[in-house]
DNA sequence: CGACGGATCCTCT
DNA sequence: GAGGATCCGTCGT
């Protein structure tokens, strides 16, 4: 399948973890290329926003194409794309990225040179960007943040989520085809594209 | 009020 | 491949 060119941010979650593939995320203007997402759904047992609104997942029920993050682990920040309507839950989770912009401070950040690493997985990606919970409910179309669609269509790969126990059989990850950036290989590089 | 467990990452084997 | 690090929202008693 191949995603076209343009950001839908008032589409359901799985829609818009397609069309990011091949996106641009920059804070101040650090980042790359989006070749991983994962989608969340409210009625989706896996979701921060299973169960309704809460203190702790106010910016998913938030407007769209805004940022919710939150602590994984206790340790790492991540970062997602609200999407649909406000109310409705459903977020984007961006778990890699081909670095193309900062590399050296994304170097930095992380304390790693193996450039593959910089920003595959969501935890790596909040580290290289220098995102926090300051950055929980900021629009992700003005600073620091900057959200491009892909300049052409791109191929996408999809397969099963990763790190989840609940709906762990909807294939709500989506790749960049042949992309060595993503957090873990997808099974098949194969797509109808 | 205590316990649990997670949309992870790193190190060591 | 396994286990530890480390925070805090959520839930059970």
């Amino acid at each position: 399948m191949s995603s076209r060119p343009a950001l839908h941010f008032d589409a359901d979650a799985p829609q818009l973890a397609r069309e990011l593939i091949g996106a641009l995320l920059l804070v101040d203007g650090v980042g790359g290329l989006i070749v991983e997402t994962e989608a969340y759904a409210m009625d989706d047992p896996a979701s921060h926003s299973h169960g309704g609104p809460r203190p702790r997942n106010r910016s998913m029920f938030g407007p769209p194409a805004h940022a919710y993050v939150y602590r994984s682990y206790g340790i790492h920040w991540c970062l997602n794309v609200v999407c649909r309507e406000a109310g409705h839950g459903a977020a984007v989770l961006i778990r890699a990225l081909q670095p193309t912009h900062g590399v050296a401070l994304m170097r930095q950040r992380r304390g790693t040179e193996n450039e593959r690493l910089l920003c595959a997985g969501p935890g790596r990606v909040a580290q290289a960007l220098g995102i926090t919970q300051a950055h929980d409910g900021l629009p992700l179309d003005q600073p620091p943040f900057e959200l491009r669609p892909p300049d052409h269509p791109v191929e996408v790969v999809t397969d099963v989520r990763i790190g989840i126990s609940k709906a762990v059989e909807l294939p709500w990850r989506f790749g960049l085809a042949g992309s060595r950036f993503v957090s873990r290989p997808f099974p098949r590089e194969t797509t109808g594209a």
